[in-house]
DNA sequence: AGAGAAACATATAGCGCTACAAACCTAATG
DNA sequence: CATTAGGTTTGTAGCGCTATATGTTTCTCT
């Protein structure tokens, strides 16, 4: 067990370069007041000894730290890898160190450390009352969850830039498959609330019906499907959508896993996409563009909401006011999965 | 701006419960020679008091937290993540916090942070000499890469794997994709010479070469074709394969992307997969399953290596001995790409 | 040249925690 | 009943750094 030798501190720094340690410290944070040379000969010191910070240490003495977090529940899903790669940019062009914490099933005893170490902290869905985003609101921004600080995407307006490219298509049998409505039963006034903070699902219907409304352009109950985001939602309310008597021509599906599962329980059911049945998605992840047909769907720019709100976390961090921005708007992506309704082909 | 109260300290607590902030100490870190009632009151006050321990603190004062890290350079390739999420569920079941770190592009400063907050670093494709495993190789684990203690994968087996598959279905025009193969060409002398760290690529080869020649199995050189891991330059290669005078009726891809590639090239060209061609691939990533038809391929196991990571890297942090494991042994998953070469169903 | 104001450098005092060793209690011995 | 062994508790002394205040220079201006 070879003991590591004894880290370098600003002492040993220090004496090297015959100052006080204070001069030393002064030289790492960039304080004025220091006179050139002596910089210098700190910096040459601290190369010769090749020092480096504690950050703990600066941290326990009042300093915060150059690192910022990101925490989390769950790492595989494209939805929070693609947000984090946006953040892991932003922080490196920014000189900021990154750290992604995921808390475990119980509420994560360390999870202050980010907290504390870190210069601020980006949530991703947090819980609705998230500990770091209850005990120093002041240096959080959160996605998909509320905080003091949410980013948010206009829901509403994709599924409308969704809906006019269907109905633009001359689609007018279009049915849409719901992401996981958030509705909170109550168990004794049965009343269902939509919770406020999560509702992506609703906003994406609601894009639909107004949509729809605003086209007038009618669609019977059961083209409204309930999913959960996930594929196997979709293949089973797929299935029941094409077998109805009428079925659509073409389906909105409110995620882009949920968009593959419809298209290949089509296929299955020896329908061609796009020609007999068009689909869109949401989301754009990265397969998106990799299926056959590659699918029409609407994109979140989350890549860039990571970024920004890195950027935005620098700013607070560093004691300057950040103005929220705006709903971050969605982008239609055109690809294969969406053509004309087989109808009007033949009936012009 | 609301002034954050000042943090509870284990004075405060220790004040609460009139014992020394010693005592609180030992509580927390549940020394022995406690007694019983002594350790239930310091509980009490730390119930009362809301009191949580400073990890830098406890850092700076010599005792190493309950956490470990994970470091790696990206975070959007399901490679990377499914390791990930194995090793948040062990450390998760063993009660350690995993913090994800993000090296930048230059060598982070703050990497030191938890190389010294966390008790243990599991380094996912490293650097030839990255920081935190040359600096603390005894809480080091690694995953693709060098360190003291490297996991590595089976990939020679993997790959006789899915030739045994292929060759007993009776194919004997077998073409393979390889992955990146690490060479370093000599610019004077030429000689290329391959980076034994990174080979997997080689292995795989390898074990298709092997497959080969055990089988008595002789293919053109042309069947061999150099990928790196991607699709497009599978969706390249396998153009190049399929329009050989004798092309191969089946295709070894070093990877699902390349797998992938070479279906949809193959549907391109009118082929159907697998019944005119087989594809096996290589990691069985999330979408493997996904895609038409589902990918046979060969599985990884991602999970169960981060996973095992961390209860390792548990076992170095509390001081015990860990042995080595052989490397991990990959699956066949058989699903819908591969059949038996169309030959032989007409000929006998 | 001397006063005052900058600019520069340094000592001091912790941040919250844990090793370590010393002190304090019991209760079981001789 | 003093002695000792053992468990139990508590000071003391930092860990490496920075805020603050307090010295030093050095420069500027009259």
């Amino acid at each position: 067990m070879t003991q590591p030798p004894r880290p370098i501190t600003i002492a040993d720094v220090a004496q090297h370069a015959q100052v006080s340690a204070m001069t030393v410290s002064n030289v790492i944070n960039n304080k004025p007041h220091v006179r050139p040379q002596t910089r210098q000969r700190v910096l040459d010191a601290i190369a010769r000894t090749g020092y480096r910070v504690n950050p703990m240490a600066r941290a326990l003495a009042g300093g915060r730290g150059r690192m910022l977090s990101v925490i989390t529940r769950q790492l595989n899903l494209p939805y929070v890898s693609e947000i984090l790669m946006g953040a892991a940019e932003s922080a490196d062009a920014l000189n900021y160190d990154l750290a992604v914490l995921m808390r475990g099933t119980r509420t994560s005893n360390d999870l202050s450390v980010m907290s504390r170490l870190s210069a601020g902290a980006l949530l991703i869905q947090p819980d609705s009352r998230d500990e770091v985003g209850a005990q120093l609101p002041e240096h959080v921004i959160s996605v998909d969850g509320p905080s003091a600080r949410p980013l948010s995407v206009d829901n509403y307006g994709g599924a409308r830039q969704a809906m006019a490219h269907l109905l633009g298509l001359g689609h007018t049998r279009v049915a849409i498959i719901t992401g996981a409505l958030a509705f909170r039963v109550d168990p004794f006034t049965g009343a269902h609330s939509a919770d406020s903070d999560r509702d992506d699902a609703a906003e994406r219907l609601r894009g639909y019906h107004d949509a729809l409304r605003d086209a007038r352009v009618k669609v019977p109950r059961t083209y409204v499907q309930d999913g959960d985001y996930r594929k196997p939602s979709a293949e089973l309310t797929t299935r029941q959508l094409l077998s109805l008597p009428r079925p659509p021509t073409a389906i909105f599906a409110s995620s882009d896993a949920m968009a593959i599962g419809a298209i290949h329980v089509a296929q299955d059911l020896g329908l061609s996409v796009p020609r007999d049945l068009s689909v869109v998605g949401f989301d754009d992840f990265p397969i998106a563009s990799q299926t056959r047909p590659a699918l029409t769907t609407v994109r979140q720019p989350l890549h860039q909401m990571g970024a920004l709100a890195i950027r935005m976390l620098v700013e607070l961090a560093e004691g300057r006011a950040v103005p929220m921005p705006p709903p971050f708007q969605t982008e239609l992506m055109i690809r294969e999965s969406t053509a004309p309704p087989p109808d009007r082909e033949k009936a012009p």
